[in-house]
DNA sequence: TCAAAAGTGTTAACCATACACCCATGC
DNA sequence: GCATGGGTGTATGGTTAACACTTTTGA
C-alpha cells in the first residue's frame, strides 16, 4: 500500500474553470469543499492524477465525479506550481478549462460532491488555495482565444440566434459589438449553416437558428483561413 | 532518506525549448544524454522539479546545470503527461519555451553535460522521449506569439538593424516580408530607439541600430495597445 | 567601379467603423 | 396598437499590400 521513492515529490493534481453560459451571464462551476484546509469554501473542481491516466482524462474524471458533468470542451491552459500554493505539502496542479452549454442542462449533483453550483463570473465567492489567480488566468485566456478561435459556440446550444452569438461575444469580452457589423462579419466568414427554423415561443418576431459548420471551419482553416472576431 | 506516500506518484520534471537565432537561422539548445534509455540520443535540457523551488526556478537551475545558460526569456509552454511519454516511469513534464541572444555568445560546456549544442530547427537530430512534441509544440507557440507580443527582441543583441529583425521575423515565420511595409509599420509603432549608432566592419553600407524600449512598450500596452507584425 | 545592402513614397484595394429605420410577432 | 427584438445598407476613413530606384560604403 505505502509507495516509497528515493527523492520526494510533489503532488500532481488537475484543476478545471468550466465555463457556462446561459444567455444571460458567463457562469463558472465551483464546488464547496467539505475538508480541511479551506473547508466550507468554494473550489475549483479537481483532484489528484493516477498513475495510468492522461491529466485530460484525470480532469474528465474529476468532473464527472464532482459535478455530473460531461462532454466538456477542455484545453489545458497553464500548470500553476509555486512551493506556497498549498498550506499542507507541495502540490503541482495543472488547470484545465473547459466550455459547456450551459442551455437546459440540468446541474444535477452528483454523490461525490453535493455542493456544486454555477457561479457568475462577475459575482464569485471567495476560494480556496490559488484558484482566483487560476479562474483570473481561464477568464483572460478566455476572452483572448474567443476571438481567434470558434470556441464560442462551446457555450451555445447546437442551434442558436445571431443575437444569442452576439450577446454572447458581448458577455465574453465585455463590450458592446454594433449589430449590422457583427452579423455582416459572422456570415461573411461562411461558417453557419441556416437551419431553416426559427425560435419558438418568443414574443417577438422570432429569429432564424444557425449551426456552426465545423467542417467547413477545419477545411477553410488547413487552406490558412483564420477566425477573427 | 526514502519517502513514503499513501499513493504512488508521477515523477515531475521541468523540460526547457531554448531558441537563438544567429543571424542565419533559428536554432534550439539541446544535451546528449549519457545515460539510458535513448543514451547517446539529444534531448531537450531539463530535470526533476526539487520541493523548495517554482517550476521556473526549476527550468532555470536545469539549465544553468547542464548548459551554463543564464539570462533567459522563459515561458511556460504546456505540460505533457501522457502514461506512455517515458518507457521507465510515469514522468509528468512542464514544459518552457526560451529565447536567448545568441550573438557572440560562448556556448560552453558545462561541467554536468560536456555535450550541450545548438542545432538549426530545420536540421534537428532525432530525440528521446516525445522530445521532438514538446519541440514541434514550441516552434508553434514562437511562430505565433511572435507576431503579438513583443519577443523578437530577445533574440537580438541589444542593439541591432532593422534588416537583422526582418531577417528574424522572416526566419521564424518562413516567410519572405516586404521591406518598406515591414520598416514602416515597426517605425510606425515608435517603440524603437534609435541609438544614433550604425554597424561596423561591413562591406556595404552601414545600417543604423536601433534598441527595443520595453518602457515605452509598457506604457503603451497599459492604454490598450498592441503590439501585431 | 562594382557589389552589397541601406534607405525611401505612392497608389489602389480592402476592411473596419459608424450609423437609423422598417418588419414581424405575441400580447 | 404597442412593445420587443429581428433584420437590413451605405459612406467614410484607415490599414494593408504591391511595387523600384537611389544612396552609401568597402573592397
Amino acid at each position: 500500500m505505502p509507495h516509497t521513492y528515493e527523492y520526494p515529490r510533489p503532488s500532481l493534481t488537475v484543476d478545471a474553470v468550466v465555463f457556462g453560459f446561459d444567455d444571460q451571464d458567463l457562469k463558472v462551476l465551483l464546488i464547496q469543499r467539505g475538508q480541511k484546509p479551506f473547508a466550507g469554501a468554494w473550489a475549483l473542481p479537481g483532484g489528484f492524477v493516477h498513475m495510468d491516466e492522461s491529466l485530460e482524462e484525470a480532469v474528465r474524471r474529476e468532473l464527472v465525479e464532482e459535478t455530473a458533468l460531461t462532454d466538456v470542451f477542455l484545453e489545458q491552459l497553464y500548470t500553476f506550481g509555486s512551493p506556497q500554493r498549498d498550506p499542507r505539502e507541495r502540490v503541482v496542479s495543472v488547470a484545465y478549462y473547459g466550455l459547456v452549454k450551459l442551455a437546459g442542462r440540468h446541474v444535477e449533483a452528483a454523490t461525490d460532491a453535493a455542493r456544486a453550483a454555477w457561479f457568475p463570473v462577475a459575482e464569485l465567492p471567495p476560494l480556496a488555495f490559488d484558484h482566483e489567480d487560476i479562474l483570473q488566468a481561464a477568464h483572460r485566456r478566455l476572452q483572448a482565444k474567443v476571438r481567434y478561435q470558434p470556441i464560442g459556440f462551446e457555450l451555445l446550444p447546437q442551434k442558436f440566434t445571431l443575437s444569442q452569438l452576439q450577446h454572447l461575444y458581448e458577455t465574453v469580452l465585455e463590450r458592446t459589438l454594433d449589430k449590422r457589423n457583427f452579423r455582416k462579419k459572422i456570415l461573411a466568414m461562411d461558417l453557419l449553416t441556416d437551419t431553416r427554423e426559427i425560435e419558438q415561443d418568443v414574443a417577438h418576431r422570432a429569429a432564424r437558428l444557425f449551426c456552426f459548420n465545423r467542417k467547413k471551419y477545419q477545411a477553410l482553416e488547413k487552406k490558412g483561413f483564420n477566425f477573427e472576431i
